[in-house]
Order: C-alpha cells, then structure tokens, then sequence
DNA sequence: CTATAAAATTAAGTAAGCTTAACTATTCAA
DNA sequence: TTGAATAGTTAAGCTTACTTAATTTTATAG
C-alpha cells in the first residue's frame, strides 16, 4: 500500500518541521536581534545565501511587502555592508542585489549559533544513524532542488 | 573516521535547513498574513503547539521580548479566540495559556499551506526512499526529543 | 520619436509592536 | 503579620517598518 506511505510520509515531515523550526529559531532570535537586524531582513539574508542574486522587487514578493519596502530594508542592509546593490547591464532600471563577503559572513554566524542543537543531535546518535541520515537528508536537498521553482 | 562522518552530518543538517526554512517560509508567510498574525503571535501558537501550555513569561523569553509585550501579544490571541487564558490553580497570580480548538485548527492549516511541496517531494520520492526517510526522520524526531531543555 | 510601462527610490503619514513605569493581586519568608 | 518578591496587566510614549503617492531613469511599443 504505498498510499499509506506517502501519508506516513506527509506526517513525519510535518512533525519534523515543527521539531526542526522550533529548536532553530530558538537559537536564531536572539542571534539576529544581537546583530540589531529584523525578521525580514533575515529573511532577505537567508533568500540571498539561496539564489545568489535577485531584484529589488523579487525580495519585495518573498517577504510579501511592497517594493517601496523591500527598497528601504535593502537600503539599510547595505549601509551595513551585508549586501551590495549594483545595476543591472541588461536593464539599467533594474538592480540587482548579492550578499557581500561580511553578509555571508554572518549567515555563516546564524549557522554556528544553531549549530549547538545540531552537535547535541549528533551526539545522541551512532555513526551508523548518522550515515543513514546523512544520505537520506542530501537525497532530500538534492530532490527539493529539483522542483519547480528552484532556479539557482 | 567517525570525525568526518560527524563533519559531513552537520553540513548535511545546516544545508537541509536552509531548503527547508526557504521552502517552509515562502508558504507560510502569505498564509498568516492572510489570517491578520503576526510573525511573533505564530511563533507564539507553534510555541503552544509544542510544549501544550505555558505560562506568559514563557512566551515573553521565547520570543526574546518583555512580559509587557508578551501579555498583549497574547491578549490579542485570546480575543481573537486562538488561546485560552486561566488561573493556574497552584499559583493564583499566574496564567496558564494553551491552544483552544479554533488555535489547534489554525496551526493544522499552516501545515496544510505547507503541504504542497511536502506533497511535491513525496511524489519526487520512489517508495523504498519514502520509506527510508520516515525511519531516519521519525529517530530525529525521537532524539531531538530528548535533548535537554525539552519538558513536554 | 513619442508615449506608455516598468524598476527603483524618496517623502510623508500611519500603525503596529515594543519598552518603561506604575499598579494589582498573590505568594513566600522573616 | 508584615515586607519583599513574583506574575501579570495597563497606560503612555517611542521606534520602526509599512503603505501610498510622487519622482526619476530606462526600456519598449506604436
């Protein structure tokens, strides 16, 4: 019956998210309000690490506000030196925006500071468990890479 | 070497974060914008959702803001009826707070807004891959579980 | 070549959420 | 029993982030 599976499936998922996002963001706010940035410019942080490279407006949808907005949470982020903004050759209205070398930096610094759960988690496992789970989870990046709407 | 076992499972574990909370958020956060939540007021609910009932300052330190804050952000919560609010009976100056149905039903629906690429990447998946990553989710889950600072 | 559309920025006004401070009710310790 | 401490609420003020509207620059359609 692989219809149970897939349910089975459905729900692990789910419950792992909600294991995963409360232990990450446990260790994830006090780090970003510590670096004196909000939610949303995390947000536009963590979008960047992903595509590398996008328009002012694109982050405006991710974050579901007006590109008025996104415009001025970017601006703050490059007065911080987290991003650089510079013109687009093929269309010179446009922008298009990057992680700098001190942006990537911290994104590297969100992940050490959740890093702390993911040794406990480590410890708590064989290295059998960790090689299972190892080759399941890149399976898993790998396949979500390949959906729709992933242009890296 | 189990060193670089453990190397590769915290790469694994930090880039699997990253596809998620990206793959999560671009969901979730139209969602609850459509519900009129805020950011803090669904990290609240996911809160609940997990440790079943808490008190106000709980929230307050989870959140990373005063109890000022967390007992209007709460108020809010219970007059648009997604909490309850009662007397903790052993201690009569403190609150305890816990999902009421239409909460429970509200937290199902995030899920369910997130469930069209769990959906995608299960239908990605071939049965026995399916079957593999339940077990391996459903021991993080476990071990994750029994990390310190978990009193469910 | 002109007119319209698109991308981004700027300015001004609004609103939401947070903080501090004062206050109430309850518990606990001296 | 009295005084200090704890949990929570309320009020006032402030900050910040968002929205709308106007502006600039560049691209494209007619």
């Amino acid at each position: 019956m692989p219809e149970r599976h897939a349910d089975d499936f459905l729900e692990s998922l789910g419950e792992w998210e909600q294991t995963f996002m409360n232990r990450s963001m446990e260790k994830l706010i006090p780090y970003v309000k510590e670096q004196g940035l909000s939610m949303s410019q995390i947000g536009a942080l963590f979008h960047l690490q992903r595509i590398r490279t996008c328009a002012i407006s694109d982050i405006g949808d991710e974050l579901g506000v007006t590109n008025a907005a996104a415009s001025q949470l970017l601006d703050q982020l490059v007065q911080q030196g987290l991003i650089t903004r510079t013109e687009d050759p093929s269309d010179r209205r446009a922008k298009r925006i990057a992680l700098s070398e001190k942006g990537k930096l911290l994104i590297r610094g969100t992940i050490k500071a959740r890093q702390s759960w993911f040794t406990a988690l480590s410890a708590a496992m064989s290295p059998r468990e960790r090689e299972r789970t190892i080759a399941v989870m890149r399976m898993l990046i790998d396949k979500t890479r390949n959906l729709e709407g992933s242009k890296p």
